[in-house]
DNA sequence: ACTTCCTGCCCGTTACATCA
DNA sequence: TTGATGTAACGGGCAGGAAG
């Protein structure tokens, strides 16, 4: 799975997967009507109100019937009204939620591919290091060779070297960091993704 | 065990209020 | 006046429980 794959599969246990869109009735203009809240024109609640749906929520997302018809008396609103707000309070807090969860989700990837650039930086320091101590040895094997300067040992040696090394870093140069497609440290793009 | 009805929740959407 | 934004309210689907 490559990283793209990850990010979405890790999104999508947050969100779940949206199903097939259906067509979707369109509701009739607020003209009034009975048995719904539809007979008087809508109103913001007032702010005592709104302070105390905001304590009641605090203290729980989910309103038991009995509470929910006390709640509505004290504060002078239908149940329904009171039973509309707690689902759309529980809507906000749950995308405030994954908002959170995407932030910290993106502030360690950023970690993650800041982390990777330093050791692939650090990767490339030490190849040099072991270039110029390759060239080093190849001008002492040559000095003690008295000058026959493609020794087949000292060959063999080097590549010998060069592969124990590398090996452990099996194909490394693939890894390196150059900002790839859709993709860069300061992890914009990838949030597009998302959008 | 099954069907039906009821209730409450979630999701997506709509309508309205407010503000820049 | 208008477009953007926030939110109250709605419609429909679904799940769980009670009753027949």
């Amino acid at each position: 799975m490559n990283r793209l794959e990850d990010a979405v599969a890790l999104i999508s246990q947050i969100v779940p997967q949206q199903a097939e869109a259906k067509p979707r009735r369109r509701r009739k203009k607020n003209k009034g009507g009975e048995n719904s809240l539809s007979g008087f024109k809508k109103r913001k609640l007032t702010q005592e109100q709104v302070d105390a749906l905001e304590l009641s929520f605090g203290n729980e997302h989910k309103l038991e019937s009995e509470k929910k018809n006390r709640l509505a008396s004290e504060l002078g609103l239908d149940p329904r009204q009171v039973a509309v707000w707690f689902q759309n309070r529980r809507t906000r807090w749950k995308n405030k939620k994954l908002e959170e969860g995407f932030r910290k989700l993106r502030s360690v990837h950023d970690g993650v591919v800041l982390e990777k650039c330093r050791l692939e930086s650090e990767v490339m320091k030490l190849k040099e290091k072991l270039r110029e101590a390759e060239n080093e040895i190849q001008r002492l094997g040559e000095r003690v060779d008295g000058g026959a300067s493609n020794s087949p040992i000292s060959s063999l040696t080097m590549e010998a070297m060069d592969t124990a090394f590398l090996g452990e870093f099996g194909g490394y140069e693939d890894v390196f960091c150059i900002p790839e497609n859709g993709y860069n440290i300061h992890g914009m793009e990838w949030v597009n993704l998302f959008m």
